[in-house]
DNA sequence: TTTGACCTGTGAGTTGGTCACAGGTTTTAC
DNA sequence: GTAAAACCTGTGACCAACTCACAGGTCAAA
């Protein structure tokens, strides 16, 4: 397979293969009469693996070191299963912290029903978000100064 | 106030403050005895606005949009509540797909308690993954090839 | 006076790609 | 047969929003 028929295989854009083959992701072999890159079923896998790992949150990285082990003839998946583990609380973590933002969001934005627009006056840039309650930088760790 | 004493003001790092004046987002003057950058009140409350409207997910360009609005005396309030509900609606759906991630990803995980780790054979880089159910590349658009 | 903390500008690094460019190759069409 | 289109190559820039490193200048306190 050449570049364009490996990334439409896998549904990704020839420069992601290239990309991926530069990290070391992809071990394609030369073709000695045009120098074209070429890349067999084993790489159409590893490359879907990689995308689906990235879907997951896996660094590439991440990745490459999964491969890596996979050709040593490790096994990596009880790595992947703690990164993977790490990652879910890491999802976890994000969607606390958005679901918080929304909440700040909307209470902001229907506390600004009720308030007038006002052209700044040297004092006041935008009083929507100027009375914004910052939540991160209040009451924990080290906001001072 | 000199860049360190702001960024302290504003709880910043000082890079932040030299980032933002080069940005057009502060204006500093120079101290021509030894050009030093001076800010003022102004540039203060200028740097907490941008802090919070990029806590609020504005991006540079459009705090600086703002600033500048509000330099011509015009209010900016109504176009801040414009991208301020765009952005609410971004981080609902952004929260919906993390939370699509997070139920996919616990389900995994409870599979793959039944699944051996299976060292790689040639065939298969890790199951784990492999067996991974790919939620965006399915049903919809264009997934084919 | 010397140390240390601060200031200056510029440029590179971060992540995961994507795009542009210039030049070579292969395929398709007429 | 040949011309155009589509593909290949490598290199390097670009995205966001900073952060850090570097080299040299300035300033305050001991």
């Amino acid at each position: 397979m050449k570049v364009k028929e490996i990334a439409t295989a896998a549904g990704v854009n020839p420069d992601t293969v290239r990309f991926y083959t530069r990290e070391g992701l992809l071990r394609p072999v030369r073709n000695p009469d045009n120098n074209y890159q070429l890349y067999d079923a084993e790489d159409l896998r590893r490359l879907r693996f990689a995308r689906k790992a990235r879907q997951l949150g896996f660094s590439l990285p991440e990745i490459r070191q999964i491969l890596e082990q996979a050709d040593d003839h490790h096994s990596p998946c009880p790595m992947v299963r703690d990164v993977f583990t790490q990652r879910l609380a890491e999802v976890e973590r994000e969607i606390a912290e958005l679901q918080l933002l929304r909440k700040r969001m909307v209470s902001a934005l229907s506390a600004w029903q009720e308030m007038p627009d006002g052209t700044p006056d040297g004092h006041t840039i935008c009083r929507l978000i100027e009375h914004w309650d910052n939540p991160s930088a209040g009451s924990c760790c080290g906001s001072s100064e």
